[in-house]
DNA sequence: TTAATAAAATCATCCGATGACTTGATGAGC
DNA sequence: GCTCATCAAGTCATCGGATGATTTTATTAA
């Protein structure tokens, strides 16, 4: 049931310039050929050929300039990778982001500070059940207490794309999930916390590993039905 | 000096129509006003209207369905996520990508097809040495060994993550190091070859982990310099 | 040579028109 | 009453032309 490539002119004029910037066969600097000549080289109006370098320039790769013309910016892609991560889907998703959770679990072992110990058991007693104060607020609490750990990494990078993992799984897992996939319990938090407390960064990532394990397996048997 | 503010009415439409978004104004699945009304409610004519929404489209906040209308598809703004990893400095990307590229070879261990094996061995091969015609070329011949590794973890995510840093650390280390990384030899990159093929995603994680100590550790003393 | 001016090139924006696709309503047939 | 084909309205996709704003280049005068 894939509709499969619905094939915009303009995304696909838009793969037409990447590739020439990528390629190199359009160096840093280099001014491209105007609008009307890329409406011929395309074969797209006018119009199209417009979008298509807006989103480029958005990207960071192209650079206009009013009554001068079209410039390359740069000839690396790195919003049309991000670009590609948010299309992965759900599963590539939840699990790219347990990877993070485990390596940053590994740092942690050996980096966390008091403070951040003292964060994590603060979080995690305040974490409490589902029953308080309703499913949504839980979340929130149980999301609160994963990204102090994934804080304690001291990695701001691996922070970040953990926030955006996390907002981007959120978003997907209310409008297809129902939201029954199983939380660990209690005491599988608390072994990561632990985990990390005793400085061992093999046995912290062993502890998220072992937490994540049975979540993504269930994931699994519920986007294969 | 700063002319600033160049002050493009797409751009400006597209910033109008994120803040509704971004707000909460326009949820998730929510139809936003079509085209004419936004014509309106924007003051720019429907050719600006368009290439602010598909610069949205192509940051994934938007969602354009030919014939029924456009809809908001997250109100995570990857612009913002990508900002504040770019921001988080040379030395946390590469831990990052570090931490990826471990994860990536256990899951590689676990999943490789034939064909994975096979071109992994071949990049290996086609790698060579630097002097192969000159330094710039060996990066491209070795980012290729290595992306074909975390391709073989089959997770699309982790691909795309990987590439944005790849991008990113590229274009830092350019400008800042001058590239006197050390570089593992052939064998300790022919030793994650013959893990993933074990099949034993411990010890495929951990001889990327082995691989990767040394030249973080040089990275740490470049910069603390 | 230098400075002011004019002309050309280019992107920015607008407008109108047609096509393609989706969706919901309508109505015939059972 | 129900099903299904048909139709009409709504919406995005694409096209073409026209005008304005800005930059760059060529020209001209001092």
């Amino acid at each position: 049931m894939q509709p499969i490539n619905r094939t915009n002119l303009a995304d696909s004029a838009a793969e037409s310039l990447r590739a020439e910037i990528i390629s190199g066969r359009w160096g840093v600097g280099d001014r491209i050929p105007n609008e009307t000549v890329l409406t011929e080289l395309l074969s797209v109006s006018r119009g199209t050929v417009r979008e298509a370098v807006r989103v480029l320039v958005s990207q960071g790769l192209l650079d206009t300039r009013q009554g001068s013309g079209t410039y390359v910016r740069s000839t690396v892609d790195p919003a049309g990778a991000l670009d590609r991560v948010k299309r992965a889907g759900l599963r590539d998703q939840w699990e790219a982001r347990a990877a993070l959770d485990v390596e940053a679990a590994r740092l942690a072992a050996i980096r966390h500070t008091p403070a951040d110990l003292e964060r994590m058991t603060r979080l995690l007693k305040a974490r409490g059940t589902v029953t308080d104060n309703g499913f949504e607020a839980f979340g929130q609490r149980d999301i609160a207490f994963h990204k102090s750990i994934v804080e304690a990494s001291g990695n701001r990078a691996i922070v970040g794309l953990y926030d955006f993992f996390t907002a981007s799984i959120l978003e997907t897992i209310h409008s297809t999930l129902k939201g029954d996939l199983p939380e660990p319990d209690e005491e599988a938090h608390a072994a990561i916390v632990t985990a990390i407390a005793t400085g061992d960064p093999d046995r912290a990532a062993a502890s998220v590993r072992a937490f994540m394990a049975p979540v993504l397996r269930e994931l699994d048997r519920l986007l294969s039905q």
